[in-house]
DNA sequence: CGCCAGGCCGTGT
DNA sequence: ACACGGCATGGC
């Protein structure tokens, strides 16, 4: 009997191996505090980490790490300290708006936050200026510990160029649906119960890998997606690549 | 110098 | 529903 091809959830199962094997567990998010996820996941919209740190350095020396320290900050300052990741206008009043969320609508307190249901939650982030799905999908998953995926443009990218998705649909709310739906196939079957856990170190993974090979130019040499593993079902030739943005 | 980065939003079809 | 351009800044 022949051999069926894989689905899209197993193969990208597969490719969440090869890249746990290349690049080991990760640990992800790079921040020190709860607030602190959150403040990067505002800024690094279409930014580089590399000027998310910047920005975050700028208000550690201001002090502003935390609420209280963005609570004494006028909008001016704030964008002057987040400067380096740009979108200044849209990031500050947006990391505001959520400050004022969480004050008025959560004691001010980001434990009392972090205790509502993830659907709500996830419906309520959604209502703010300045979050979108990977936003709001990555806040629940990194700062507060709730298990959903997190879909980013990486992904978005991988899953495209090897056909895991079909004609390559933009950044577009099904789109990223339908991202989160093939990464709970991929990771259903597993026997992890920390479902968080699991979401956490993939997301982490695909971005490790992004950063080093999927970028616009899409240099996929020595990639691990592109060793043995890929050789056969999963890893495109350049010239078939679909092209992006 | 031109391209691009761990999105999101408003507008037009 | 989806495509498309704007949003700001700095690294490389």
């Amino acid at each position: 009997m022949k051999t069926q091809p894989s689905s899209p959830e197993r193969r990208l199962r597969r490719m969440h191996d090869a890249l746990f094997a290349a690049y080991g567990p990760q640990r992800w998010w790079p921040a020190r505090t709860t607030f602190e996820v959150i403040l990067g996941a505002y800024l690094t919209q279409n930014t580089a980490w590399k000027a998310v740190e910047r920005s975050l350095a700028n208000l550690k020396a201001a002090g502003a790490l935390s609420l209280a320290g963005i609570r004494g900050l006028t909008t001016q300052e704030l964008q002057q300290l987040i400067r380096p990741s740009g979108f200044i206008t849209r990031k500050a009043s947006a990391i505001q708006a959520f400050v004022a969320t969480v004050d008025n609508e959560f004691d001010g307190s980001l434990r009392r936050l972090a205790s509502a249901p993830a659907n709500e939650l996830r419906r309520r982030l959604l209502a703010l200026p300045g979050v979108g799905p990977e936003t709001a999908d990555a806040i629940l998953l990194y700062a507060l510990g709730k298990p959903v995926p997190v879909a980013d443009e990486y992904l978005r990218r991988i899953a495209a160029r090897h056909r895991l998705i079909e004609p390559v649909p933009g950044s577009n709310r099904t789109g990223y649906e339908a991202l989160v739906t093939l990464t709970c196939k991929a990771f259903a079957a597993d026997p992890e119960p920390d479902r968080a856990q699991l979401y956490n170190e993939f997301h982490a993974l695909v971005v490790a890998v992004g950063k080093a090979h999927c970028g616009r130019a899409a240099d996929c040499g020595h990639c691990p997606l592109a060793g043995d593993l890929a050789s056969a079902a999963i890893t495109l030739p350049r010239a078939q690549l679909p092209a992006h943005r």
